[in-house]
DNA sequence: CGGTATCCTATAAGATACTG
DNA sequence: CAGTATCTTATAGGATACCG
């Protein structure tokens, strides 16, 4: 990539950041990816406070990554649950490419907690950089094509 | 995915994001991979103050994703910069993966800001989700195999 | 179970002024 | 140009207690 000047105000990355950067909207989007759905779930999971992990719950839902749903097992009262929406399952190239990162260079002794595959065959997932062309696009390979 | 229970207090999500997981660290990782490599052209761009530019360039260096160098353009006096580590540039699938999804969710209006295409063939640059057996695996397809 | 209310601390981040 | 020093504010986030 070559190094275009100017402030990138509008950025869209910043406006990302802004709206589910922290640490604790990350790491909910991470348990919504590993498929967990109910609050108690999500704040032991990622180890948050009950009041953050409302907070940020509901910050999902207004964002229009989570959406909130009563849902009833058979036999069982009504509970509440938070899934996914389409916008939620587009975050998911952010948290594979986390997961891949962190696998390589954040790693703890003994290997990494928590590996995913593809169901079709096995292979470990990873997030891959490309252009819609179809090719690899190893770093170097880009520019910077427009900049408002 | 399915929802594997327990806590995940050894994530390496969790580990990434304490160590480069801030907006500043972010907003600087994205500029390294757009190519700036001097200081006030950080501050500038992110649009952070020079305390918090020297912070986190500082964090950066520690954690092995920027490396600091004198260098000096012919008939100029000697300069600092900072670039990307072989561990920066296996940064720049999140740092994709973020432009890509604030594109199409966080966008401002009259479209976003940057574009980044492949220089081999003009084609947009975006992070897919595959398995390394080269096949595109879409939300859903994919299962949680280990969890320690 | 699925939260809310209240209070507290730590840190992210900016503003301003200054230095080699 | 490339920072550092100092100070202040805003927010992230936890602890504890409580509610329908």
């Amino acid at each position: 990539m070559d190094a275009p000047t100017g402030v990138r105000e509008h950025c869209t990355i910043a406006a990302t950041l802004d709206l589910v950067g922290s640490r604790s909207s990350l790491l909910l989007l991470r348990e919504a990816a590993l498929g967990t759905r109910r609050f108690a779930d999500f704040a032991v999971r990622t180890g948050l406070s009950e009041p953050m992990t409302a907070r940020r719950l509901a910050e999902l839902v207004d964002a229009g990554l989570l959406a909130r749903a009563d849902y009833r097992e058979p036999g069982q009262r009504v509970r509440q649950e938070y899934r996914l929406t389409p916008a939620g399952l587009d975050f998911l190239p952010v948290i594979t490419a986390l997961r891949q990162w962190g696998d390589a260079h954040a790693g703890v002794p003994g290997g990494p907690p928590i590996a995913v595959a593809h169901a079709g065959c096995g292979a470990e997932v990873v997030a891959e950089v490309r252009c819609t062309h179809g090719h690899p696009v190893p770093p170097g390979e880009s520019v910077v094509t427009h900049l408002r």
